[in-house]
DNA sequence: AACTATTTATAAGA
DNA sequence: TTCTTATAAATAGTT
């Protein structure tokens, strides 16, 4: 569009190419910005120059939010193919894995929300209300303990019941009934999270380690 | 471009919507795919439709390789720290950045079962209260239906209720111990014009929640 | 799905 | 680089 017919081709004048690159980038990010107001679509533009320099645009709901729901969205194409396509790259497998595992553990997670009850069992939704019920026990022994500090703050003349001990006894004395079994632990050594205590070694784990096998590799 | 200027806002006509929508993908595409072969430069362009549909252009490197770049990328940006041991790897920052999410995800967890309590506020409790009630509440709903569901079934003369959803149940009832793992979520296939959530008659997996717990640790 | 009247985008030039 | 301008392209409204 201007003052010629364009071929599509690779232009050779590499300053050519520079100043088109810049007009192309800025209407392309434009068109992509009209379409997902004007059509309400979700849109995720990334573009990479020649030099490796990065544009990006992307709906409001933002980047990694699209992008999650395209693998997902592909994924499951991706995987009818057969083990023979991703086999073949040994990290494409570890990926894979990674992936299915954080698939399970959303899917578990919104059964912790009471989302996606639908197709449970009797006896699995028994379960998960008893974890659940025992788990609010435990919430709320917490609340109780943390009301206590509060109000213990507000007495300034008395010291503060400096008890994380107390705390966290208190709360393995209340609910040890299901923290039974196999210790299966191999915790990395990360704790870049907020408040980095040195969690206390968690016993946990009902499941035999073989049981998990699948999950974990 | 065309007969009337254009408001950059929601077209709220349906069908125009579509028609705008189907014209200006198709444009947008063309333009993605021009500006990478005239300037040389790595695209990537992903729409999702209002209705949830996918549509998708990528240099002819491939989307997923063109989405590791930016992940690499926007990832070395974000946290210029990085674990150094890592990033030498393409994949393996990916790799990480999985690992994190799974940690999170665990973290999560944990408070959802009521461990890993000790470092959270007030409010933060409150809310996790909240939430667990009312996914009691849901899981004891859908407990009850299950239960009828169940009586039901127990008086031949009645129809007999024609389920995956009891097929599964009497599956994981019977033998739970030997569906586990492996069976990352079969994923149906896609449908292609249905609504947002494309999620509906998700065929369970076939580990039931509360085995799955564990892959907590 | 085609057809234009117009608006936009942009290739060249300054 | 930025602006200007002639023209090619895209597309809104129509058929």
């Amino acid at each position: 569009m201007g003052r010629g017919r364009v071929q599509l081709k690779r232009i050779e004048n590499k300053i050519n190419r520079q100043v088109t690159f810049s007009k192309r980038r800025s209407g392309l990010l434009k068109k992509a910005h009209e379409i997902s107001i004007l059509c309400d679509a979700e849109v995720a533009l990334i573009v990479f120059s020649t030099k490796g320099k990065l544009f990006e645009y992307s709906t409001d709901s933002g980047m990694d939010k699209i992008l999650e729901r395209y693998e997902r969205y592909s994924y499951a194409e991706r995987e009818l193919a057969g083990t023979d396509s991703e086999s073949q790259g040994n990290w494409s497998l570890e990926y894979v894995k990674l992936k299915a595992k954080i698939e399970i553990l959303q899917k578990n997670q919104r059964h912790y929300n009471g989302e996606d009850l639908e197709n449970m069992s009797l006896k699995e939704l028994q379960n998960l209300e008893q974890q659940l019920d025992s788990a609010l026990k435990q919430i709320r022994a917490r609340k109780l303990k943390e009301k206590e500090k509060e109000l213990a703050q507000q007495t300034p003349w008395e010291q503060p019941n400096q008890g994380q001990n107390s705390s966290s006894m208190l709360i393995s004395q209340t609910l040890p009934s299901l923290n039974i079994g196999v210790n299966y632990e191999a915790r990395s050594t990360r704790a870049e999270e907020e408040g980095t205590r040195p969690q206390p070694a968690r016993p946990t784990t009902l499941m035999p380690p073989w049981m998990l096998r699948h999950v974990n590799e």
